[in-house]
RNA sequence: GCUUCCUUAGCUCAGUUGGUUAGAGCAUCUGACUGUUAAUCAGAGGGUCCUUGGUUCGAGCCCAAGAGGGAGCGCCA
C-alpha cells in the first residue's frame, strides 16, 4: 500500500507499516530526514539507525536526492511533528551532489530561482505557488460546471487579424530567408500551410460569443499570446485566461457574474488550501519586514483574501470615478503622473490604484468612453458611453476585463468601419448578429494574476512554472 | 519601448575618502557530537569583484559603452 505524504499526515495511521517516497529536504544530526513528496508543504520526518545502515547509503543522503523508504510509522518524540517514521529500508534510487545542487536549506532569492526554474518547484513558496495554482484552476472548472457552463476550446492558432487585443505571434512554416513573394514583393501566405497568415491566439472571446450562441453558457479557458514588448511584474507573453460568455445576459448580469465567481474561487482556495497559504502569508510577512511601513500589506495575506470573499465590491461608473479623481488630492496636488482633467481620459494606473484605496474594496468601473474601448463593446443610449466592465484588484490593478457585447448588426457594422477593421475578415462574427442575435455579455481573467492575488506573490513571473517575456523563453 | 536602481565566493550580502594579502553567514569538505526541527561545535578549501575600454602612481570603489537582472511607467489580462 502506498500513501502519500499528505495521506500519512492526515491519516497518522500509527503502527502501520509503510514505503514513502519523495526527496530529501534537509538530512539532521545523521538521523533525522525531512523528506517531500510535494503532496502537500509539510514533510514526513524518517528517523534512520545510522549504526544499522551501511555508510554508503548515508553518505548519498543529500538535500535533493530522491529516496524510496520503508517502516513503521510511530508517534514522534520530537515537538516538531506528530508522527514519523522509524526506517528499516533505505534505497537512494536518484542522487543529488550536493557540491552541484543550488538548492540549499536556506532562503534563496525569488530572481536566482527565476534562473533555475526547472528545479524551483521543490522549494516551499514555489510548491505552495503551484498546488495553489493547481486549486484555482480547479475551482474555476468546477464554479462553471456547477452552472451549466460548457468548456469551450477556442482555437490557438487563429486566422483573424482583427481581434484587436494587442501585437500577435506569427504561425508560419514559410522559409524565413527565402519566403516566396506575392507580385508587390510581400509575404505569400496563400503558399503557407494554412493557405492565408496566421498568429497565436490573443483571445477566445469572439469564438466564445459563437459557443455562447448556441449553447448558452461558455467558458474558455487556455493559453493565450501577446507579443507586447511589456517589461512589467503583472505581464506575460504566454498567459492563461478565462472567458466566459453568456447569452441573453446584461452588463449587470456580467458584473453578478464576474463578482460571484471571484468569490468562490478565492474561497474555495482558502478552505483547500490551508496549508500553503499559512506558508505564503508567512513568507510574505517575513519579506515585507524589511519595507518601509507604507509599503506592507494592510493585512495578511488571508484575512486579505477573506475580506474579498466576503465583501462586496463597488460598483462606479465611468462618469463617477472621474468626478472623484478630479477632486482627489494627488490630482489638485499634481501628484497624478497624468492629470485628469476632462471627460473621456483614459484611466492609468495610478489612478485605478488611487480608486481601489480610496473605496479600500475591489472596484469595478463600468460604462466606459467608446472611445477608448474595444469596437464590439455595447453603445449605450447616451451613444458616447459603451457597455463595458474593468474589476480592480488591490496591488494588481486589472484582473477582469469584460463588456455587454454589441448585438445589432448595423450598429456593430458601423463600429467596425469606424475602428477600420475588415468586415469581410469577421463575416462570420457578423453572422452571429445576423441569424438570432441576443444580447449576452462576457469578461476575459487573466488567471496569472488570480494566482498571483490570491498566493500574495508580486511578480508574475513567480505564479506560473516557466514564464515567457520579451528576450526569455529559457525551458 | 521609456525612466531608475543593481551586478563582489555555490547562495544571501558587507566592503569606510581610491591605498598592503577583498570579508561574514549559509552551503561544501574534514573531524567531534548524536532525538534533531534551516541541529550544534572546531578546522579547511572556495574570488575573471558582470564584460570591455578609460582616468590614476594605484580602481571592487571614479568615468564611458555593452550584457544580465530588479522596480516603476506605457500597452493590457
Amino acid at each position: 500500500m502506498s500513501l502519500s505524504i499528505k495521506d500519512i499526515l492526515q491519516q497518522k495511521p500509527v503502527g502501520t507499516t509503510h514505503e514513502v517516497k519523495g526527496w530529501v529536504r534537509t538530512f539532521r544530526s545523521n538521523r533525522f530526514i525531512a523528506l517531500s513528496d510535494g503532496s502537500t508543504i509539510k514533510t514526513l520526518q524518517l528517523v534512520v539507525d545510522f549504526e544499522q545502515l551501511d555508510e554508503a547509503t548515508l553518505k548519498k543522503v543529500a538535500t535533493g536526492a530522491a529516496i524510496i523508504a520503508s517502516g513503521d510509522l510511530v508517534s514522534s518524540q520530537g515537538k516538531g511533528q506528530d508522527i514519523e517514521m522509524l526506517v528499516s529500508k533505505l534505497e537512494v534510487v536518484g542522487e543529488s551532489n550536493p557540491e552541484e545542487y543550488p538548492l540549499q536549506p536556506k532562503k534563496h532569492s525569488l530572481e536566482f530561482l527565476r534562473d533555475i526554474a526547472h528545479l524551483r518547484m521543490r522549494t516551499n513558496t514555489f510548491g505552495a505557488i503551484m498546488r495553489v495554482r493547481h486549486h484555482l484552476a480547479f475551482a474555476v472548472h468546477e464554479y462553471f460546471h456547477k452552472r451549466q457552463f460548457f468548456y469551450l476550446h477556442t482555437p490557438i492558432i487563429t486566422g483573424s487579424d482583427a481581434e484587436g487585443a494587442g501585437e500577435m505571434f506569427n504561425v508560419s512554416i514559410l522559409d524565413k530567408k527565402n519566403p516566396p513573394l506575392t507580385e508587390d514583393g510581400q509575404i505569400d501566405y496563400s503558399k503557407d500551410f494554412f493557405e492565408k497568415e496566421t498568429n497565436l491566439t490573443v483571445s477566445g472571446q469572439l469564438e466564445a460569443e459563437l459557443g455562447a450562441m448556441a449553447l448558452s453558457k461558455v467558458y474558455t479557458f487556455g493559453p493565450t499570446f501577446r507579443a507586447e514588448n511589456s517589461n512589467t511584474s503583472r505581464h506575460l507573453a504566454e498567459f492563461w485566461m478565462i472567458e466566459p460568455e453568456v447569452a441573453f445576459a446584461d452588463l449587470n448580469d456580467n458584473m453578478d457574474l464576474a463578482e460571484d465567481f471571484l468569490k468562490y474561487v478565492i474561497s474555495s482556495t482558502l478552505n483547500h488550501c490551508v496549508d500553503d497559504l499559512e506558508f505564503l502569508e508567512k513568507r510574505l510577512l517575513d519579506e515585507e519586514k524589511s519595507k518601509p511601513e507604507k509599503d506592507r500589506s494592510p493585512r495578511p495575506l488571508r484575512e486579505k483574501l477573506q475580506f474579498v470573499a466576503e465583501n462586496n465590491f463597488r460598483r462606479v461608473s465611468y462618469t463617477e470615478a472621474i468626478d472623484i479623481l478630479r477632486n482627489s488630492k494627488p490630482n489638485k496636488k499634481k501628484r497624478f503622473k497624468y492629470i485628469i482633467d476632462e471627460w473621456g481620459a483614459d484611466l492609468q494606473s495610478e489612478h485605478e490604484k488611487y480608486l481601489v484605496q480610496h473605496f479600500n474594496a475591489p472596484v469595478i468601473l463600468f460604462d466606459y468612453p467608446a472611445k477608448i474601448k474595444a469596437f464590439y463593446m455595447r453603445l449605450n443610449e447616451d451613444e458616447k458611453t459603451v457597455r463595458a466592465m474593468d474589476i480592480l484588484f488591490p496591488g494588481i490593478g486589472e484582473i477582469v476585463g469584460g463588456s455587454q457585447r454589441e448585438e445589432r448588426h448595423d450598429v456593430l457594422l458601423g463600429k467596425m468601419n469606424d475602428f477600420g477593421i475588415d468586415s469581410k475578415e469577421l463575416q462570420w462574427y457578423l453572422d452571429t448578429r445576423k441569424f438570432g442575435s441576443c444580447v449576452h455579455s462576457g469578461f476575459g481573467l487573466g488567471f496569472e494574476r488570480l494566482v498571483l492575488f490570491v498566493s500574495g506573490m508580486t511578480n508574475i513571473r513567480d505564479v506560473i512554472p516557466f514564464p515567457r517575456t520579451p528576450g526569455n523563453a529559457e525551458f
